[in-house]
DNA sequence: ATTCTAGTTGCAAATGATTCGCATTTGCAT
DNA sequence: ATGCAAATGCGAATCATTTGCAACTAGAAT
């Protein structure tokens, strides 16, 4: 499974030292973490798992190694709660994020009239528009449920 | 001009006290602090300005009405930047935020599609949609002839 | 392979936003 | 006017994130 070094390892490599960075072993590993995290994960949580594997690596280069990720376009921030923040790989297609109130649960999901939303939004205020972000807050079907039950309950 | 006690008082105490909470004075200036406010203060903003009424206020009142005045359903809490929060008077009408990357400044947009869009994903989904919030941030018109002006230098 | 040095890291302390505990004060029902 | 639960002020605690600095290391130059 293992060929030596790795492809991921290699093309994290690449993508390092193009952008003029030294690739170096906290960096890989954060970077891999994000990539199979597969969505959402904080700082803490790239923390403990990077951790595993080097235990002295501290937290301090886990932010500065998101912050420059995030610079270098290969990690997106999303802000999905208010008190802290958490990175995803930059994806192709856009995103956006569905968080259930009852349980924390997130859902991504598409949304083609995002596009159409920058286009006039833009045109009407003058904007160059960089970035769109859609946050929808609800209940999932599981916590729905739920809530009519006790809702009847009482 | 102010005729005893003013009108907006007197409705601030309506609906605290509707609310089963005690009128007291430092929630009648926070309260109407975010409402002449005009969009978008945070916390130590309103904590600046009601401080000039009253010097004692402490930073932990102002926390906490802000939070007793979100649940009541008065003040809205908005996600503008990512380090701290906004609050305003929660408007009869939806509406989103579009932030200068440039200059920070923030203008309100509103948009019909977010509803249809809220409806979309909510089925889709299966969830209840409670609340739906569209963050885009770019270049104000002033903003984007600098950079244009900059650019062209280089 | 060895050396050199600027880019990186780890650690501990600083910062900024927000919250909490608790003694004191105060609105308001009686 | 009186009493008491609700609200406040204050300082300390907490949480997320950043920063200063000395020690370490990747990778270019020798």
């Amino acid at each position: 499974m293992a060929a030596g070094v790795s492809n991921a390892k290699k093309k994290n490599r690449e993508l390092l030292s193009e952008a003029g960075l030294r690739s170096t072993s906290q960096r890989q590993s954060i970077l891999d973490i994000i990539r199979r995290g597969q969505g959402h994960l904080d700082a803490d949580e790239v923390y403990r798992r990077a951790r595993k594997k080097q235990p002295r690596l501290s937290l301090s280069t886990v932010y500065r190694t998101l912050q420059t990720l995030k610079e270098l376009g290969l990690v997106e921030e999303v802000h999905l709660d208010e008190t802290h923040h958490h990175y995803e790989i930059k994806a192709s297609n856009e995103h956006h994020h569905l968080i259930c109130l009852g349980c924390g649960k997130v859902v991504e999901f598409e949304c083609p009239m995002s596009i159409q939303m920058k286009e006039e939004v833009g045109k009407e205020k003058g904007f160059e528009i960089v970035n769109i972000e859609v946050r929808m807050t609800g209940y999932c079907p599981e916590c729905r449920r739920e809530r009519e039950l006790s809702d009847a309950g009482k």
